[in-house]
DNA sequence: GAAGTATTGTGTATTATTCACACGAAGTCA
DNA sequence: TGACTTCGTGTGAATAATACACAATACTTC
């Protein structure tokens, strides 16, 4: 069925920068595919697609992200909207771009789902990128970088239960800096945001650490009274 | 002419909140248009209209305002796509929408160039608006209000000339909230962003206020070198 | 079971930053 | 020259940020 208008219209996308914390690795990571269709085929590119006319675009970029990379329930918020005019050298195409944050517990299911190869990678050293994913890469990751400083969102890169020293990592994984141990929990335990299990985290030969869990419903309440969330 | 494509397509438009500030009236305004169509015909809106397809979003939000408004050369920023499906009563819309800052002197020309009725509100009185247009109005206030504390995008709200008490009164009624004079100065000052004048402010029967002028030059250099703006 | 090893968990002193606060100076007008 | 209005300035107290070191706990090995 063919469809028609009496002007030209840009064809509209959705393209999701995923990241996910490798609480092993103690890096950053973001979930690319390999594209099988030209243009850039078997070039690696954001997962992404086609937005559908009776779908909102939050709707639609959760839709892809599942048909490509069988992510779903992940926190997934609007970026940027990219829109300069050859940035698809096919025909006019504006993306709407989104970020996603995923715990290490989803990465696994992530590559085996989808037909098309997907692959996580070190956000240290990704390979070229088709289209402008490039830069919508750079803006998420700036994005991501800003909003962690000032929201708590780490806690979506973290599985459920996690150890202060794990959360530190995070942090230092995304801003790129070190930070004191002391200082760190001090200041994260100071807004009481984090609720103390009775569990423990043993692994090797050494003492356990505690494990914490975010306490998400606290955060809202918090918020509504203007409280600001800052590391 | 007619186009046609293999699937339906969403219409791409852009929407510009466009923000003023009356240093004699001292609270901040925005700029509307009455629709002189339907749907929602005389009901005031943002300015915006439809992208073309050989131009960026940026562009057309440009385009679009001085069109509309008159205005030209200020301060544009993207803000957030509104993709909710039925947001437009006639078909699928989806708006990039934008926020503007214009200095006061523009502000006369703009009621004035163009056909369509175009009026300053004050941003805590504003009539109701076409469309989702209100969220996305509402949106801008919240992201001017978040960007004014850490980034020195006010002085795009100030004559070139501006005092520092004009400047005051820009940051409380933006944020809505009493600032304490000394303590500001102290700050802004600090930063040594704003170079004085020889010149004064001379008016009323009361000691004359510095001038200043904000240097943009010295902030792009600081900015490379990781300096924050914060007040 | 004692010694070695690796990571967790904790407190204090020093230094910056933020905040609260009041009055003389410089102009105009009557 | 006195009344009025806004401009311009400094200090002390409170709070937040930073730097920094060692004992506690588990596992492993001999």
């Amino acid at each position: 069925m063919k469809h028609t208008y009496e002007y030209p219209r840009a064809a509209l996308t959705v393209d999701c920068v995923v990241f996910g914390f490798d609480s092993g690795q103690a890096e950053l990571q973001v979930l690319l595919i390999r594209r099988g269709l030209a243009p850039f085929k078997d070039h690696w590119a954001l997962p992404g697609g086609f937005v559908r006319v009776e779908e909102t675009l939050d709707d639609a970029a959760r839709r892809e992200l599942e048909e490509e990379t069988g992510l779903k329930d992940l926190f997934l918020e609007q970026l940027y909207t990219f829109g300069t005019v050859h940035r698809d050298p096919r025909e006019r195409v504006v993306s709407v771009a989104y970020y996603a944050l995923t715990k290490p517990a989803d990465h696994t299911t992530a590559a085996s789902t989808d037909a098309a190869e997907a692959r996580w990678f070190p956000v240290t050293d990704i390979p070229p990128l088709a289209f402008d994913h490039a830069e919508i890469f750079a803006t998420a990751l700036a994005r991501l970088r800003g909003k962690l400083t000032y929201q708590p969102v780490g806690f979506e890169l973290l599985p459920p239960k996690f150890t202060l020293t794990q959360l530190q990592r995070l942090y230092e994984s995304v801003l790129g800096t070190e930070i004191d141990k002391r200082n760190f929990r001090k200041k994260v335990l100071s807004y009481d945001l984090l609720i103390p299990l009775k569990e423990q985290h043993r692994e090797g030969p050494h003492r356990p650490a505690q494990l914490f869990r975010f306490d998400p419903m606290k955060y809202e309440r918090l918020k509504k009274k203007g409280f600001l969330f800052e590391i």
